[in-house]
DNA sequence: GCCCTTCGTATTGTATACAAATATGGTTCG
DNA sequence: CGAACCATATTTGTATACAATACGAAGGGC
């Protein structure tokens, strides 16, 4: 979408993983107006935008307030990812053409390249991490499916600016990427399934572990 | 959303359902907005929605054109669907409660009924076919997923005004019902999702036939 | 004292006017 | 004859004004 309304959608969403728009707190579309300097027209678009990707509730009334994800929530999401990025990985595994593997060993050199240094290169993994994931969504070739995911992978970013990323599991996600390559070499739809299945899996227990880090602080406080 | 966008939204979607919009047509706001006897801002509202519903595509510069859907489309829609409600079923059938449980069996008894008269009731039948499915959604309580269903299953809807219902088909699917409320009595997940993944299967075997059949005179047509 | 009604205010929905962007047609130059 | 470019017209994006609706507070009835 244009540029007011994309960044309304941006400026809102990054309020909301902040922290500055706390959980439960209430929107108003001529308040986010002004904050973010564009009119209500494009803020609504965006709020439409982040209501589909389930960072804010709307009552019945149509007003809308941020979202509260408890761990369940995010158990959710990521057990719908699962499936539905398992599913992609079998049809990749089928579909996928030579250049289209290329990219996804590119990109896990890429990823390979950017832990093994002194100090982890963070936003690079994450960044070629997006990629190789979007590249076997590409090769699985459904629309619909990408759709899907695309609105289910942008929430657990929520605690991502907090996340510290343990060099042993950005590894074993590397390593597994490379299995993942070989299933597709292979053509083996079940095992592509599997791996990915499980690859999903286990970053939500990374991400539940975090987050239960992150929650400890608050616990001792309230000692 | 409020009347002049719901109204934009149904009747283009009926526009759309009934060839009026034909497939690949190009979409213009304003003209839509007449036509629907209102102004384009609830007419943008309503290509949202349809957009997301991949009723219709957008160019690279938004641009709405009407989506066609081939049958290897909906074959994914409805893998997806099988997919997703089949895992909708599993957790149904761990969390439903009695009066839920008991929803489902008068929604059904109201599906035998409208099934077994010497006319068929299709209306009722799908109505209340529905609303079955959409218990098992609640009892399932997982809006993400009741949220990306509801996006999936609007979509099969296309050829629906012109489909034939076999009785046969029809008394099938009351029975798989039937047996997904055994399932659900025994809280036997593994059994939920294989009867639903099912049920969604042939419903597509179902869809795809009568999809052959209406294209068939345009067929002898073209000789 | 509590609940219900009513009125004022705040917030969202809709319409319209204007700005920006994009396609289209014609014209000109190679 | 074809291709590129510019001008124009169409279409979408954004802003603003107005209408409808929902929430909340105050007042009156029971």
């Amino acid at each position: 979408m244009s540029k007011a309304s994309d960044r309304a959608y941006l400026q809102i969403r990054a309020m909301i993983l902040s922290g500055d728009l706390p959980s439960g707190s209430r929107l108003s579309e001529e308040q986010l107006a002004e904050s973010c300097g564009v009119s209500r027209t494009p803020v609504r678009d965006a709020l439409r935008r982040l209501e589909a990707e389930m960072f804010i509730r709307r009552t019945d009334s149509q007003r809308s307030f941020v979202a509260d994800w408890s761990i369940d929530d995010v158990e959710d999401a990521f057990t719908l990812r699962g499936m539905l990025e398992g599913h992609a990985a079998a049809r990749a595994a089928k579909r996928i053409d030579p250049a289209q593997l290329q990219q996804l060993k590119d990109h896990n050199r890429a990823i390979g390249e950017a832990i093994n240094r002194t100090e982890p290169d963070v936003p690079g993994f994450l960044e070629h991490n997006r990629a190789f994931h979007t590249t076997i969504l590409e090769a699985a070739g459904s629309e619909r499916l990408s759709g899907m995911l695309a609105r289910l992978v942008e929430q657990p970013v929520i605690l991502r600016t907090a996340m510290h990323y343990d060099r042993e599991d950005l590894m074993r996600s590397w390593r597994e990427h490379d299995e993942l390559l070989l299933a597709f070499a292979r053509r083996d739809t079940e095992w592509a399934q599997a791996i990915m299945a499980g690859h999903i899996r286990r970053a939500f227990h990374t991400y539940a572990d975090a987050h239960r880090r992150a929650r400890e602080p608050e616990a001792a406080k309230a000692l």
